[in-house]
DNA sequence: CTTGATCCTCTAGTGACTAGAGATCGTAAC
DNA sequence: GTTACGATCTCTAGTCACTAGAGGATCAAG
């Protein structure tokens, strides 16, 4: 049942030397140690970093993720700090959703055109960069 | 017409640096200059950079981001390299839809339940982590 | 013509990894 | 048992994408 380092890395796709970073930046718990100073992880660990990997691949940074498996860790006390973080993070993602929406879009477009062979003036650009008038919400 | 590096930034919320270092990398064409070596930029460099930034933040990295920049400087040559990117692009985008969808449900879920003064178990974290089943796919 | 903001280049620091050196540990094969 | 070798350990240094700062030049307002 208990994982070692490597076994938990094949099992999540996080590097070994990235598992160890994110212990010391304290996004896993500090690891039990076997008799010979090795790690063991459990099926909790293979949760929080799968988690972890896909919301950094999501954009977020190390302290948002933070902030998320704080909720996460407790959460019979959505009191209104955690709520207000929950609100900030469901607004951050709206948006994201709302811009790989439209790109998503734009590319589709473009491929489908490709197809019927016609020329296709590509806005890819334009379609991202028109969002740029919801200015410095997000820092 | 013409802006000065400084009046960009404030144009697209990004820092003045953080252009100068884009120009470096190839993500924006070298700046033309006046008289006295000072860049200059169009409206054009203005739509660029913000489809740069948005780019950033939804978690594409500087090299996909050259990728996609490529078909909207190209987009009369909708050749077959560029098409297998813009499809392994689409790929990639609709998983991070999938996986966001997914997050914000489940915020919801938790604030809503909060709202209603039922405790909440937080399953955040188990709703990206069941992702970690398409293992490996990205990258 | 001075003063302050903005620009220039260059070097160095940060965040989030990633790779490598050198040492130790565990197991399987002789 | 002991040798072989792969996985693990710690620690330092490198990479990518910025970000901040020093030191100097330039522009625009007063």
């Amino acid at each position: 049942m208990n994982l070692s380092i490597g076994a938990l890395s094949r099992e999540t796709g996080v590097k070994v030397p990235t598992i160890r970073y994110y212990e010391d930046v304290g996004l896993l718990p500090e690891a039990d140690r076997t008799v010979s100073n090795r790690r063991t992880y459990g099926p909790g660990d293979v949760s929080r970093l799968r988690f972890i990997r896909h919301a950094r691949d999501l954009g977020f940074e190390v302290d948002a993720i933070r902030q998320l498996l704080q909720m996460s860790d407790h959460p019979s006390k959505p009191c209104q700090e955690v709520d207000s973080i929950a609100r900030r993070h469901l607004a951050n993602i709206d948006s994201k959703i709302d811009r790989l929406t439209a790109l998503r879009t734009e590319i589709r477009r473009m491929l489908d055109s490709d197809a019927h062979g016609t020329i296709s003036e590509c806005r890819v650009l334009d379609v991202l960069a028109e969002h740029g008038k919801c200015l410095h919400e997000h820092h």
